[in-house]
Order: C-alpha cells, then structure tokens, then sequence
RNA sequence: GCCCGGGUAGCUCAGUUGGUAGAGCAUGCGACUGAAAAUCGCAGUGUCGGUGGUUCGAUUCCGCCCCCGGGCA
C-alpha cells in the first residue's frame, strides 16, 4: 500500500533512507526525474571521491538522469563528518530550491538524517593540531583509563559515556581541550532544525532482512566484479591514515590486508559481506527508534509511490 | 591393519583433580549530537560422538563401537 497522495508543492523535500542495499538510489532517482528533483547525498561514505564501487555510489549513467549533489565530492584524506554535511547540505537544498528543484535526501546515515530533522547543536570546530594531540596522547590506552581522565577533566560529559566507548570519550576530551567547556554543556543546546518532517515525505525502504541479507552478499561479489580491488589499491597506494573514514568504509580493511598479503581474498570478502550485514541491521535500529517519523515502505510499495 | 591425536554451543576451541559446562566469533535485541559504513551495551542456546561398565552420581575414569586428522605399514 502506498501512503495518501501528497501534491507535490505540499512536500518540501523528499527523504529516503533504507538499510544498505535496499534500492534507494534507484528510487531517488525514478522519484526524482518524474518531479524535477535533484538527488542530494545523505550517506557518509559516498561523499568519497576516492571510493565509487565499494560505496555502491551512483554511476555516471545514473548520475546523468538527473542533478546529483554531495557525491564524492570529499578527498579520502579528510576527516569528513556529519557538521561538515549539515553545512553542505544546507547549502545545496537552498541551492535547489532556489533553481525551482525539489530536493531528495537519500541514503544510509541515520545520524545525518537526525541533524536534518532534530538539529545539530553548534559545537566549535576542534582546531586539527588538537585533535592530533588529544589522539597522540591517548594511543595504547585502554578506554577506561581514557574515561578516568576525562571525569577529572569533565565530570559532567563523563558521566553520560561508557568507560568502553573509546570514540566517544576521545570527542568529549577533544572538545573539553578545545573549549574548556564541557561537550555535555553544548549538546544541551540543539539547533534549530533544518527541515521539519510535516512538510517532507519521509521513507524508509525495509526489505525483509534475509532477502536484503542476500542482496548484499549478492552486491559486494558484483562489486569486486566491477574493480573494487583496483579502487581499493589505488586508495592504499595514499598510504593514509587507517583511522580516516574512508579508510574504514565496508570491506575497505579487509581488502587492503589481502593486498599486502595479509588476508585471503576470500576472507576479505567475507569481511566486508559481515560488516554490511551488521551495518544494515543498525539501520533498522537506529530509525526504528531514533527517527519514527519515516514511513517504513516495502520496494514493491515505494516503487507504485505517487508523491 | 597398527600407532598417535581429536570428536563439547551455528563455527573455532577451553574446561570439569567425578557433583550435567565456558570464551571468542556468529545470531538476536538495544544505545546513539562532528570518525556514525563509526563506537558501544545486553541476551539465549548444548541429549559434552554412541553404547556398556565402575560409582550415591560419569561429559570427566574403564571397555567396546563409530567418525575425522596425521603417521607407520
């Protein structure tokens, strides 16, 4: 069943999210071509230009359909993240707009999606040579040690994080380095948001998780078909820093360690198959909870979609 | 055919000086404000290869049988 039908200048912007592998490029692009949309990147790891196959990033076949926006438009190097992508996409949807095109939202990370929707609080960006050092310091440290330094520092963040949780303490500690104050007292204070969900349609695409389970074992065999491994070399070949994102993006390690003959190849498959299947389990999760407002669709059911 | 090693959770394995067992991974569920394709939390599961014996009690000790490795012939 699709949803009641919406003229289109009723919606201000259409957003599609969905596990990994669900069809929601396909679909942004069907929806976006029939009401002069342009596709607007949500997903974290296809703002690479370094990565294209492994990130299943829309071909330039596709992309020629129609306008696609914040598509590997990030050099791997950079330490990308949701602030910078709130920026940019507040730009590009008043871009959009602007030009008369409806704008459509599409992709895989639920925390971009939130920072839309709920607001993002305004947090100083931490200086690059501070950052560095908080993350000097702490190499070799195990986490709870790490905690224990940030509650002397900053009880009050420290009290809301897990002594396990490594990354999460090493931002409460960048930031309390950064600021002096503590990360808890800026998260307190959220942005407007951006968007408001009454005046988008919503969707997120949820196959049935076994048939999704294939379709992304199916999908990354395609992938190495389609030179995966030579983007991933060309990409080791920068000798970056393993803890960058893009460094971390699905199957990206584990094909890197079969290149320096560390892993099989078939064990490096294996790997990235895994972590996609985990990832799309915490999609479910994450919007299931974190975001009710989108209106759960099956493929069929978004393929008849009259907006 | 003989000798040695092994058969314990879906997988890899630990363990029980005899009182019906556990880690990691997988699986399921969950948390989530600038690395989020990240990071982290919780949970369940077993005829302990089969069979007979010893014993109050056997997955553990003994016999026989079956299966899988390796070696000898």
């Amino acid at each position: 069943m699709s949803g009641p039908l919406r003229s289109k200048n009723l919606v201000s912007a259409v957003l599609i999210a969905g596990p990994t592998a669900s069809g929601k490029s396909a679909l942004a692009i069907s929806l976006g071509s029939r009401l002069g949309g342009t596709v607007i990147n949500a997903d974290s790891m296809q703002v690479y230009r370094d990565l294209r196959v492994i990130t299943a990033r829309p071909t330039a076949e596709e992309e020629a359909a129609l306008p696609h926006r914040l598509f590997g438009h990030v050099d791997a190097a950079t330490n990308y993240s949701t602030g910078f992508w709130i920026a940019d996409a507040i730009a590009t949807i008043k871009a959009e707009r602007a030009q008369g095109r409806l704008p459509i939202l599409c992709g895989g990370t639920g925390l971009y999606f939130k920072a839309l929707l709920r607001g993002l609080s305004d947090i100083p960006k931490v200086p690059d040579d501070i950052r560095a050092r908080v993350r000097a310091q702490a190499e070799g440290l195990p986490p709870a040690v790490l905690h224990e330094r940030l509650k002397a520092l900053d009880p009050l963040t420290a009290a809301g994080l897990r002594p396990s949780d490594p990354q999460r303490i090493l931002r409460a500690l960048e930031v309390f380095e950064a600021t002096g104050q503590p990360l808890k007292s800026f998260q307190e204070k959220r942005a407007a948001p951006l968007l408001d969900a009454a005046q988008c349609r919503c969707i997120f695409l949820a196959p049935e998780r076994a048939e999704l389970f294939h379709r992304i074992d199916r999908r990354f065999d395609i992938m190495m078909e389609a030179g995966a491994l030579d983007e991933v070399k060309a990409l080791a070949a920068r000798d970056l820093d393993p803890a960058l994102p893009a460094m971390r993006a699905h199957g990206v390690p584990g094909l890197i360690a079969y290149l320096r003959g560390l892993a099989t190849r078939e064990d490096a498959v294996a790997k990235g198959k895994l972590d996609t299947r985990h990832y799309a389990k915490r999609q479910f999760t994450w919007f299931r909870h974190q975001l009710p407002e989108f209106e759960w669709m099956s493929v069929e059911a978004a393929q008849g979609l009259m907006l």
